[in-house]
DNA sequence: GCGTCGATGGCA
DNA sequence: GCCATCGACGCG
């Protein structure tokens, strides 16, 4: 089933671990491609260094200030764009990021990392902003996942002083589609 | 299997 | 002058 925009409307920190095991639904020309989430990273607003929206309200951040679930996509490194929901509530900058995920349905693509992810399904800026409960890109539970979640630090934010500590980034270690295993240790990297 | 490094462009 | 990254390369 679909998630309506409640679904998104609170903490970031409660809706990363939440979005584990449940499944991007992404259609492009009348196909649809399914892929079950298995890394996220919770940016919790703007007392949060590493949040972008840290850094004041901006134009690229302009869609974090605004209603819980839109996508908000921004390009990195000149190359990369990064696929993110909007959490929390209006004039409050949280989002998760989706770092992971696994094609569903024998489909093959490599999604194991926020730039493979939005690569392998055609996610770019021009989704920026769009309320994700379109039938083009959207989320559904699966009821019957078994799901575990792990956290840990997140990756690539060494800059953010005491926040690179925070245990805000979240994985399934059973799965093999992780973008790194940092973080995890022993049984769980069996 | 590691560490290092360059590409590349928008943003402040 | 940074980056919420990736893949190529050199090591030995």
């Amino acid at each position: 089933m679909k998630f309506d925009l409640l679904f998104y409307a609170r903490p970031a920190i409660e809706l990363a671990p939440d979005l584990i095991g449940k499944i991007i639904v992404r259609r492009i020309r009348q196909k649809v491609f399914r892929a079950r989430i298995v890394e996220t990273e919770a940016y919790v607003g703007s007392h949060d260094l590493a949040c972008h929206a840290s850094k004041g309200r901006t134009n690229r951040t302009e869609v974090m200030f605004g209603p819980a679930g839109r996508a908000y996509v921004y390009l990195i490194y000149g190359v990369y764009d990064m696929f993110n929901i909007v959490a929390s509530e209006i004039d409050d900058p949280q989002a998760v990021l989706i770092r992971a995920a696994e094609p569903l349905d024998g489909w093959s693509a490599d999604l194991a990392g926020p730039g493979k992810l939005t690569r392998g399904l055609l996610i770019t800026r021009a989704q920026n902003g769009v309320i994700l409960t379109n039938d083009r890109l959207h989320i559904v539970d699966d009821p019957a996942d078994r799901r575990q979640v792990v956290a840990t630090p997140r990756i690539g934010i060494d800059y953010a002083r005491e926040w690179k500590h925070e245990l805000l980034r979240f994985v399934d270690p059973t799965s093999n589609a992780l973008s790194s295993k940092k973080g995890l240790t022993g049984a769980a990297l069996r």
